[in-house]
DNA sequence: GACATAACGCAACAGTGTTGCATCTTGACG
DNA sequence: CGTCAAGATGCAACACTGTTGCGTTATGTC
């Protein structure tokens, strides 16, 4: 754990929202902590090798990895602010574990995201 | 709908699992309808924007759009063989709307995509 | 303080998607 | 059937993104 390497966890975990390879490279020179781009993508396959960040889905942004489980794909996204808060749903547990049975594959992994606004963004508006 | 495009879309439809841009230029030249890599994407494009298509969640591979609603982003995608199947859940439904609820969050889109090993994987190996 | 290990920056490359522009198709209309 | 406008196509060039190789530098261990 260099340096570098903490200062892009730093980064991460104090900005309210993911954050692509680009803009992570922007933000750290921004903060006098620049960084190659190649070394961008290393600290962040580190970090995430390490389970200390995850990916959004479906782009390259990274966000910090909140709860314990290194393996929980569940979050919001606001579309307004890009905040993403992460959440656990028994519920959903549920039907995913059904879907699993109504269409006969064996799950390996599920992504899902949702997207919207959240409390703040929509009073906003 | 030109015949290029009638071409493209017919690849999309006769193909078992969904394909990515570079996928769909190497098919039709192999069929015989070669297209340029720049009309395969504003093809693609077009095609989507027609409703016709949907987009597998993170990548971007098509995949014909099943059924009438233009909006649903349900599907498993096997990991062995590539075909992907889109799906329609009561009980996940209603679990997203419980976490609407919960999350505060007005949601305006959700990506799901499961992926796993399909019955004929499974039993393969 | 010396040394092995790992991280880093730089340069070059490869893949992917986009834009501008000239040409060709398409389909409507006379 | 010929003309014509609108749109689709191909080509070339470009921009962006992510990767690899390699020499240099930092790390932290003894």
């Amino acid at each position: 754990m260099t340096r570098s390497r903490r200062a892009l966890l730093e980064l991460i975990e104090s900005h309210p929202r993911p954050l692509g390879p680009r803009e992570l490279q922007r933000e750290l020179r921004r903060r006098g902590t620049a960084m190659d781009r190649v070394s961008v993508y290393r600290n962040v396959a580190a970090l995430l090798e390490l389970g200390l960040l995850h990916r959004v889905l479906g782009s390259r942004a990274v966000r910090p990895c909140a709860g314990r489980e290194p393996r929980c794909h569940h979050a919001v996204v606001c579309t307004g602010c890009g905040s993403a808060r992460e959440f656990h749903s028994r519920p959903l547990e549920r039907a995913l574990a059904e879907v699993r049975r109504a269409t006969g594959f064996s799950i390996q992994e599920h992504l899902l995201e949702l997207r919207g606004l959240c409390a703040a963004c929509r009073s906003r508006s």
